[in-house]
DNA sequence: ATTGAATTCCAAAACGTTTTGGATTACAAT
DNA sequence: ATTGTAATCCAAAACGTTTTGGAATTCAAT
């Protein structure tokens, strides 16, 4: 059995009520009682019970976050990395983590439905936003906080922190434009996604700046799986008139772009360029190495994780709504260089 | 305010007695009653408060993750899909799951401390164990549920699941011997990891059993992420006398020392063999595509939830302990063939 | 001596559930 | 009429905490 308050009030002779009020410092309590109540707690080991404390106060100190995963085979390291990053921020102001596994759509908002009503979250982190996305006018309805990684088109009162996809995916753009590239493929992510959406204008409005035409048959949507990226590039490298540069909307498409290519004896940097999105750290460490669009997805978990907290102990927040400007990372998979060192 | 038994009993002009017991069935209430509560029940939309089932009944259903996390920039493909695993399991069963990041080492303990003491979880699911793994002898020692994805040398008296690293590292070194290589480098984790111990004990009885030496400068160790795997693979690579083959103990590492030889000019799958373990999605679609050893990430995490569930359940379990047979997935980075289709 | 204020304490209620240990009623068997 | 049994119900306790609303004591000011 484990200790409870009781078990210290016996023994220091107080109450019940001293003993609680001595732990959180109230200032009925005289310094030598709580000296003492500590120092007994302190010797038996006691460590509250969690259900007790949170039927009484009625929050669960704890945030919950439904990770949306794409069948079983789900190996995004995006995920890992983000979850670092809350599950260190949460550790550091006191939070627990709550963790689900759901695919999008009813059961997925079921979750969401089930953790608000039995309270057993103060709060949700939501990833990867989608248009018309249920979970945040679920949420917003029901006035229960939390915080997005991720804009929406139409509904902009909540808090979100999210990178500026369209400028990150100019960057690039424009970059190869001054490459001297003029036939540029698109590996595209399903457009329901916003981050997809974003990034999608961006390079629309790349081709636009630099005066390039927009070729329709080089635009093709995948599951931004690696697989996906190397099975679309593998199509578009071998159309009769092919680009003479990839993009893709992130990096794992980026590398099966890749893959794709040196398949078909391309030298990537050179016959052909190929960019992500993301800079996950295999972009670094693939051949060649990826040039791509920092996202700082750790720093990321870690803010939306502290803005929630914070929401939820109705701190002021400086900032709700955050947009990072990212930056270019020029490697070799644009700028060539493959010789042996 | 959320709906509770007592509004439910005032409505239907009973105790609060009987409606607990009428919606959880026992026979002590009528079948006109019973229907009653639960009709009432679904029309106010009664949902419990798992805080006071949770005071009262002295179970979570919860299970605890505690993630060994290496530093901020952390990336690893095995979390999200593991995860993923444990957590679809854990919904189907009716458990939440709480999930922790800590760095190996003091704090993870505590954190297993506190979340035994207070009782946040009914158990706990551990991976990646270690020689002497304090996490195992702290939860063998309370007695506190748990099942390990990975053995113990000394300490064998636990649910575990593993896969069998030194048969699968074996298939691979009988692999490469029978290619003709004859000096072969390894590309070790740290000695600590339990996996580490066996697929290297695997590597070396390969070299036994094709009457290999072992070449110790040919051993080198690193912390199983790309980067690490591009700079060893560097190293040796670039070495007076380099190896025809790299053998590296996870996927991961195995990447990095493809780019690494990539670098340097020279061809995968030719000039030189590498392989990896894990079979990662990313080891299909890499170029050249990663011969390796198939480990079911996703099914080890179901599996490792549902014993863990039926153990705090106290039902039965057909198996304590197993360990699966893998399969070597032999693929281009061995057998070259890298011409262009 | 009385009043007032400060200090220190605590019994009881409350949070929402489940379990315990009967109580009541109805009805058949004696 | 009494006993036994089955069916149905419920008051009260319990889980461990925090909060409420005082009570008791001390000591200084009047």
């Amino acid at each position: 059995m484990s200790i409870t308050l009781k078990d210290i009030a016996q023994r220091v002779g107080k109450s019940v009520t001293t003993v609680s009020r001595a732990l959180h410092d109230f200032d009925d309590v005289s310094p030598g009682t709580k000296a003492e109540v500590r120092s007994i707690a302190e010797e038996l080991g006691y460590i509250p019970n969690v259900h007790a404390q949170r039927l009484q106060s009625k929050h669960t100190d704890t945030i919950g976050f439904i990770m949306p995963t794409f069948g079983p085979r789900f190996s995004d390291p995006f995920f890992s990395e983000f979850l670092t990053g809350i599950g260190n921020q949460a550790a550091k102001m006191g939070f627990d983590l709550l963790v689900s596994t759901r695919p999008p759509g009813t059961m997925e908002l079921q979750a969401y439905e089930k953790n608000v009503h039995s309270p057993r979250v103060d709060g949700f982190i939501i990833v990867r936003t989608r248009q018309d996305d249920q979970r945040i006018k679920f949420l917003s309805q029901m006035k229960f906080p939390f915080v997005a990684f991720g804009r929406m088109l139409d509904h902009n009162d909540y808090a979100y922190v999210d990178e500026d996809g369209e400028y990150g995916m100019g960057l690039i753009t424009c970059h190869l434009a001054e490459l001297g590239h003029k036939r540029i493929a698109y590996l595209d992510a399903p457009e329901h996604f916003m981050f997809a959406h974003y990034r999608r204008q961006g390079f629309l409005d790349g081709l636009k700046e630099k005066g390039l035409e927009i070729d329709q048959d080089l635009m093709v949507t995948g599951d931004m799986t690696q697989r996906a990226g190397y099975q679309l590039a593998t199509d578009i490298l071998t159309q009769e008139s092919p680009p003479t540069a990839i993009v893709a909307c992130n990096d794992l498409m980026a590398l099966g772009a890749i893959s794709a290519a040196q398949q078909l004896g391309l030298t990537v940097g050179k016959d052909v360029a190929i960019t992500g999105f993301d800079n996950i750290p295999l972009a670094e460490h693939c051949h060649p190495p990826l040039t791509t669009v920092h996202q700082p997805i750790y720093q990321i978990g870690e803010m939306v994780c502290e803005m929630l907290i914070k929401q939820i102990r109705a701190e002021p927040l400086e900032q709700e709504q955050i947009i990072l400007q990212p930056s270019l990372v020029v490697r070799q998979s644009t700028v060539g260089n493959n010789k042996p060192l």
